[in-house]
DNA sequence: TTTATGCGTATATTAACTCTACTCATTCAA
DNA sequence: TTGAATGAGTAGAGTTAATATACGCATAAA
């Protein structure tokens, strides 16, 4: 089945699924095709998934039927709402979003400093063939106030949840550090690396944390977090790279653990505290 | 131009960018298509974009030629991220990634339980008809500490950035709440909605919250603040629904703005504080 | 030199899709 | 209850996109 056809089918499904029913228009407006090719589309997902599909000729759309079950996709929750999500924002042809009866919805918007296409780019290259390259980069150290041109080797990027960064071995302070994309502005000249991934064992080695409910928390309380963070005996093991630790730290509020007073605030705490410091000490040595 | 080519040229524009280069066994790969077709796309492509397209016979690879402009999509670093972060999860027939030598890279993990599927299209459902729902609803209220059915009338959903709510009408408090989509076991029953979506204020008013970088900063850090939140006169005005302004507090660590030493673990404060302080009053009156 | 890889192109053939036209069922407003 | 509007299905003729197969050409590596 050539590959057109085959995203029309798991088009029809999806919006089965997820926006209880489907037009040939929807088809002939999302695919460009002609009006006898959408019925031959919908007749062919009959023959492929038998029984999904029933026509109400009332509401003159087609319905998932009631013993609907999907052939072609895996509906995901997850991914349902990371395309919410991608939707909001204008599409670069990569996927347009396929969904019509999306709900009023919203996120938290963040505010920040956009990465200049041509310098991700850029880097993306240095990290592709392994080499190094200089960016014009903004520190928030003291020493450097302004902007300045500064040689790197890039070779992972990695978000913390808000920000991408770039993980890579610094020429100036010989060591393996992150640089915020959105904080270089410029790149230029590539150039000899000076440290291979490998190297970098604070991105490849990680670190279990394990996570206990806040005993300030009431008993009850204290099981529901359990649940919220899939917990086994009370307690929920999360393997992070030790170059994320810091900032998972800070996307928890372990840091604040004692100094908020409403323990709901804080659902959760460091059960292996002291390796967890020192994990931590040893990322800033 | 049918659809399935018009995808195809978009594929090599894509690669040409942030790929450094295509084969024809790319697109081959991807789309299933023939020998020959892939050849043809290639030729159509140039013709489409001439001099966008350059063969290193050396290399045997097609590249992007040093005046390569981008005809058919607009590249933007955001969406290319979003793209590699989706790129990790198992996709759902949407879109596949597009993605061949992308860097390695890592995102921060967050522990959570998931989302049902079965759960999350229900209240889809309820929203896009109007209608109230029975959700069985693991509350943190010390007063129900084992799961409950409550019925809601929910009108959107929203995201903190951790984690996704309906916001919805509560008809055991009679006021609009946010309900935690990972909390809800089950549903059942619709019903007759208890409100409309514009009765909920909260939801759709904006306060507008005004940033200013953390004055316990340096001069010239303040000013790399102002620069990462793309501040006008030293202050950038965001505007946040007030149903939402909680979890903008707590994700900007505003709430712990005086309990932290080191002022760069908080970059920026509300200036407006009062008017901030009283609109956070109001969501929990 | 030989071999393998990757591209291009020519042929004939097939399948996918379009255009146009006509029919049917349902809903809604006159 | 009639007529218009909407949305679906189908049939026949024609077009285009794509296939399979085949052969030639350039480059890099064995």
């Amino acid at each position: 089945m050539r590959w057109g056809v085959e995203k029309r089918l798991e088009f029809i499904e999806f919006r089965l699924f997820w926006e209880n029913g489907i037009n040939r228009s929807d088809i002939i407006n999302q695919f460009g095709v002609s009006v006898p090719q959408a019925s031959m589309d919908l007749a062919q997902y009959e023959r492929k998934a038998p029984g999904n599909l029933l026509y109400d000729k009332s509401a003159k759309r087609y319905k998932a039927s009631a013993k609907f079950k999907p052939m072609l996709l895996k509906p995901d929750a997850v991914s349902y709402l990371s395309h919410l999500q991608a939707a909001g924002k204008p599409r670069d042809g990569m996927a347009e979003s396929w969904l019509a009866a999306a709900p009023d919805f919203d996120l938290l918007p963040m505010p920040h400093r956009n990465v200049g296409v041509a310098v991700l780019q850029e880097i993306l290259v240095a990290i592709r063939e392994r080499r190094s390259v200089e960016i014009n980069y903004q520190s928030m150290n003291e020493q450097r106030p302004d902007p300045l041109w500064r040689r790197i080797t890039p070779h992972a990027i990695g978000s913390d949840g808000m920000r991408w960064h770039v993980r890579s071995f610094c020429h100036i302070d010989n060591k393996f550090k992150d640089f915020l994309l959105s904080r270089c502005l410029n790149t230029r000249e590539f150039g000899e690396p000076l440290a291979r991934s490998e190297d970098d064992t604070l991105w490849h080695e990680c670190f279990t944390v394990k996570l206990v409910p806040n005993p300030k928390l009431s008993e009850s309380q204290q099981g529901i977090i359990a649940q919220d963070y899939g917990m086994k005996d009370g307690c929920a093991e999360v393997c992070i790279r030790r170059a994320l630790l810091y900032y998972f730290r800070k996307r928890l509020r372990l840091d604040i653990a004692g100094k908020v007073d409403n323990p709901q605030e804080i659902p959760v705490i460091v059960d292996n505290k002291a390796q967890f410091d020192d994990a931590l000490k040893d990322i800033n040595a």
